[in-house]
DNA sequence: TGAACACTCGGACAATGGTCTGAAATAACT
DNA sequence: AGTTATTTCAGACCATTGTCCGAGTGTTCA
């Protein structure tokens, strides 16, 4: 499937001329008038995209809508095209995780590249987010007690002490503790704690 | 200990101008004519401490000297002060890492406000990097054969497995992961697999 | 009122890990 | 040549975990 790209730009024959040329080069295009007009269809993230964002618009401006995406927890990566750069406007856009920051005009050269790019670190960022959210939906399916002996059991704690901690025997903590092994699909404690450490349930204290 | 400046200007009246505004602020100063200057009497990491770094020098650009230096492994962070910023130059440098990126002239504001949060991040990045530093040092002094068995062990091989893939029996692989406990100071397998986890041991495959 | 689920508990047994006593061969370095 | 570190190995013993049977209680929901 190819790329799609989301461009919002106040200006109708700027949206015309890019997305033409955007469609010669093989991408998806969808037009957006304003900020808000984006918001209100919102990009899936289930499908490779980006954003091609001018900082000028009417309503929302450009670094607006992004922070408002960063908010809704979108994933789809921004590059913003516009006519006026200052620098405040560039570091604040860079730093907040835009993949890059391009002056009208533009050489298709260069706009192609930063869309390369950004469908390249969001297909990055994709393979490891559904990777995470994988393990997240198999811990989602213990039960609040196994969820507990699963905590104390990556902390390294031995069936005895969680017994005694949840006030119960160690044989039930041996019950709870072969669902937890069943239904985090391991075969082993190493692999259990690595799974606690990449979702990062381990994070709190540490020497 | 007062946080150090690095200084790295051409122009000598700017050095000095900077240099009694930075002192009057509460910082140590120090100041380089070149980036060459600069590489010859290398920062340590070890101080508090961040770079103030002109863009266009005689010799290595303020871009180059910040390539360098990442080559070089340092971990002093890098603010831009310069009189041109061009878009392309200013994506760069963020995006390589640099915390800010400002335009002579500087308000006395923006700059100690850019240079506290340079500090600020450099304090945090030692944090992470001392703890890791402690922990490599401890993998360290492994033998060579004791971090074979280390590396089994955290992927979850049992005892009798290790023997076999070293060609070894199972009572010599109890004494080597005693062993490696003993070293690694830790006293549950979770443990040691948080350990290896953080260290980036446990990332080849991973389903 | 069944049905499904969560939580609890028991006995017996096998497999594994951890610790205690030891020991010996080899390599490397002073 | 002597010392040290590394790697290897043994028996005995206990602690811990995993697994096989099974079962009772309480809650929720259709």
């Amino acid at each position: 499937m190819p790329g799609l790209v989301h461009v919002v730009d106040d200006d109708a024959s700027f949206r015309t001329a890019i997305e033409r040329r955007l469609k010669l080069s093989g991408y998806d295009v969808a037009t957006y008038a304003s900020a808000q007009d984006l918001l209100d269809r919102l990009p899936d993230d289930s499908r490779p995209g980006c954003i091609l964002l001018d900082v000028r618009i009417p309503g929302l401006s450009g670094p607006e809508l992004q922070s408002r995406l960063i908010e809704l927890g979108s994933t789809v990566p921004i590059v913003f095209l516009t006519g006026y750069a200052d620098t405040p406007t560039t570091v604040r856009a860079i730093k907040a995780g835009a993949e890059d920051f391009l002056t009208k005009p533009v050489s298709s050269e260069q706009l192609i590249d930063a869309i390369e790019r950004a469908l390249a670190r969001q297909e990055a960022g994709r393979h490891h987010h559904r990777k995470l959210e994988s393990l997240r939906a198999l811990v989602a399916t213990l039960t609040p007690r196994e969820h507990q002996v699963f905590d104390l059991i990556v902390r390294g704690k031995i069936n005895k002490q969680i017994g005694h901690e949840l006030g119960t025997t160690e044989r039930t903590i041996k019950a709870h503790r072969h669902q937890v092994m069943e239904k985090m699909q391991v075969r082993s404690l190493a692999e259990l704690v690595s799974i606690a450490e990449r979702l990062g349930l381990l994070d709190a204290d540490k020497a």
